[in-house]
RNA sequence: CGGGACGUAGCGCAGCUUGGUAGCGCGCAUCGUUCGGGACGAUGAGGUCGCCGGUUCGAAUCCGGCCGUCCCGACCA
């Protein structure tokens, strides 16, 4: 028969915290592993995971501190629907243009359905009934459940389908309102990481498809990541390296005054086997020419031959989404020639960008468009007929940082969170206007803001654990201590720690006592895995001194405390930690 | 979308080549010994072998189709 009914105090013989010895098959992230190992989350299917009490825990509180902060700056809470219709991403256009991702569907009257990847179009909806600058500026923001469909998920939480975001959303009489808003998020963002026990690093980022003029990402490092930044150690300078710059040394070119020349260069293929036969073409004085098919157009992309192409500068630079490298039947039939004898030398009728770092550049190895052949003497300008120039080159670690010239880093890190200015797109398309003070219509200038709760729980995860398991900072953990029973069947070792249980409830402490009748190897490994901050030792050989053993996660220090004051003690020492 | 692998007990896996009573480890239940750093013994419970179809006296095993998953790449807030 059932016994211990009801459960209401949290004792682990009573709670459902299915922790395993193995890792699962397929986790290569620390999150992955230890979550699931520790019972916080099980996988559904590809990208979708469900929370189990330990994982809803962290989950509540780290929403409750993005609330308290979002709230801070003026934010009001809403819940938007998580199924929307069509027309009003029809009138953002992103029907259309995020495709792939967005999950399409129909509903019985056949009417077409989509699950929210985002929420600017319905919070734009409701923004219309915004009728007076009096009423602005207006911050909201809700936590709600996301539907992405991503080609690959990985990484346990870092990259699912389906997960819950903090996003808020603000519209300002005017750029510098937004200006205002942008600033006091990019203050509450860096409070919530800083709660959260991380270091997030704040870049300057593409916008993608959330369109808009500037948007700030905020990195932590670790090489679980998907995303490269560049950083400055010296001046603090950071972009994401879909956006990052460098300085480059000069270079000076040796004179060539006469036209291209043509040379032989048999079953040469590649920039470094051109640079390794002949003495002259040395990668940085090679001219690499890519064929990219851009809005269903063939460009030529020309970059310096040590120099690597970063596509999300394309893409951003000409506004579109549809871009790919040409096939190789594409690029013979535009040139004449396959990959690796390509250049810009005399082409015609084919659009040319070039990067800069090409410019006013002479006496210059390419390719001449003919299988086998390459031209050396050539000079940018005057042989090319480049149609626009911009930066699209991917930066590498060592180069100059463009603020101050030192040596930049290049560091893999997760994104926990983005805040975009939208500018006008949205309330432009949606007709979102107030009347100003002289009663006119002004249009509202918008921004949005996201945070996504289980990556940044799994990023958390990332930066704090070890060989045995999770280490949650006091704010987020799952309980704050855990009281671990060391002798079951010792009566007053069981009572001293119930005694003990209720004492620090008594002081508002979340505490789990481990009831569990299992060796003390188990408990102690388990609490260990999971990554509660404070473990509590309750045993006959501390008691017999008068004391219970407190051992700290972080570093593993013991310290005895004599039981009378064990609990008083142990709760201001998370106290102090709360405010994290 | 391209390449590779996989789907058998709650979890991790073997069995399949060569068709014939479905196995191992962990976990779980009961009993005993043990128990301040992941114990041991005994007994036991638990599986439509991803789904559908075919071949066969007989299919986890062979064949076909479908579904799902993971890895690498492409793609992509």
């Amino acid at each position: 028969m059932p016994s211990g009914y009801p459960a209401l105090a949290m004792r682990w013989s009573r709670s459902f915290i299915p922790t395993l010895r193995e890792d699962p098959a397929d986790a290569e992230a620390a999150n992955h592993r230890y979550l699931v190992r520790g019972g916080f989350i099980r996988r559904l299917m590809a990208g979708s995971w469900s929370m189990l009490p330990l994982g809803m825990r962290v989950t509540k509180k780290i929403e409750q501190i993005i609330r308290e902060e979002i709230d801070a700056i003026g934010g009001q809470e809403m819940l938007l629907p998580v199924v929307h219709p069509r027309d009003p991403w029809e009138k953002s256009g992103r029907w259309d243009d995020v495709e792939g991702i967005l999950v399409k569907f129909k509903d019985r009257r056949d009417t077409d359905l989509l699950l929210a990847m985002t929420h600017e179009e319905i919070f734009s909806t409701i923004a219309t009934e915004l009728v007076s600058y009096r009423q602005l500026p207006q911050l909201w923001y809700h936590l709600q459940t996301k539907f992405r469909d991503e080609p690959r998920p990985r990484g346990g939480l870092l990259r699912v389908r389906e997960f819950t975001m903090k996003d808020s959303y603000t519209f300002d009489i005017d750029s510098a309102g937004l200006d205002v808003q942008f600033d006091k998020h990019f203050e509450a963002y860096s409070k919530i990481f800083s709660r959260l026990g991380m270091k997030a690093i704040a870049v300057r980022a593409s916008s993608g498809w959330m369109g808009g003029s500037e948007s700030v990402e905020f990195m932590v490092e670790s090489e679980a990541g998907e995303d490269d930044i560049a950083y400055c150690p010296a001046c603090e300078y950071a972009a994401n390296t879909e956006k990052a710059i460098s300085r480059l040394p000069d270079v000076v070119d040796e004179p060539w005054d006469r036209e291209p020349e043509r040379f032989p260069t048999p079953g040469i293929r590649t920039i470094a086997a051109l640079a390794d036969e002949f003495e002259f073409a040395a990668a940085d004085r090679q001219i690499k020419s890519l064929v990219y098919v851009i809005d269903g157009d063939p460009v030529l992309l020309l970059l310096r031959g040590d120099h690597e192409l970063m596509e999300q500068k394309l893409i951003d630079e000409l506004k579109t989404f549809e871009v790919r490298p040409a096939h190789d039947d594409e690029i013979s039939a535009l040139l004449g020639a396959h990959a690796g004898s390509l250049g810009g030398v005399e082409v015609q009728g084919v659009r040319i960008i070039a990067d800069p770092a090409l410019r006013g550049r002479s006496n210059m190895t390419t390719g001449a468009n003919e299988d086998d052949w390459h031209l050396r003497g050539v000079d940018v300008e005057r042989d090319m007929t480049i149609d626009q120039w911009f930066d699209m080159r991917l930066i590498q670690a060592g180069e100059a940082c463009p603020q101050c010239g030192e040596p930049l880093e290049v560091k893999r890190t997760i994104e926990v969170g983005h805040i975009f200015k939208l500018g006008t797109k949205f309330s432009e398309a949606f007709g979102i206007t107030v009347a100003d003070e002289s009663g006119e219509e002004r249009i509202v200038w918008m921004g949005s803001y996201g945070i996504g709760v289980g990556r940044n729980m799994a990023a958390v995860v990332e930066s704090s654990h070890d060989e045995k398991g999770m280490i949650w900072p006091v704010p987020i953990a799952p309980f704050e201590a855990a009281i671990t029973v060391v002798k079951m069947d010792d009566e007053a070792a069981v009572a001293a720690a119930e005694a003990l249980y209720e004492a620090l409830r008594a002081e508002g402490v979340d505490v789990i006592i481990d009831d569990r009748d299992e060796r003390p190897g188990v408990k102690f490994a388990d609490v260990e895995l999971i990554g509660i901050p404070y473990r509590i030792t309750v045993g006959p050989r501390g008691l017999a001194d008068g004391v219970v053993e407190v051992v700290k996660r972080r570093d593993g220090s013991v310290e005895p405390v004599a039981l009378e004051v064990a609990a008083a003690s142990v709760a201001a020492a998370i106290r102090s930690e709360r405010a994290g």
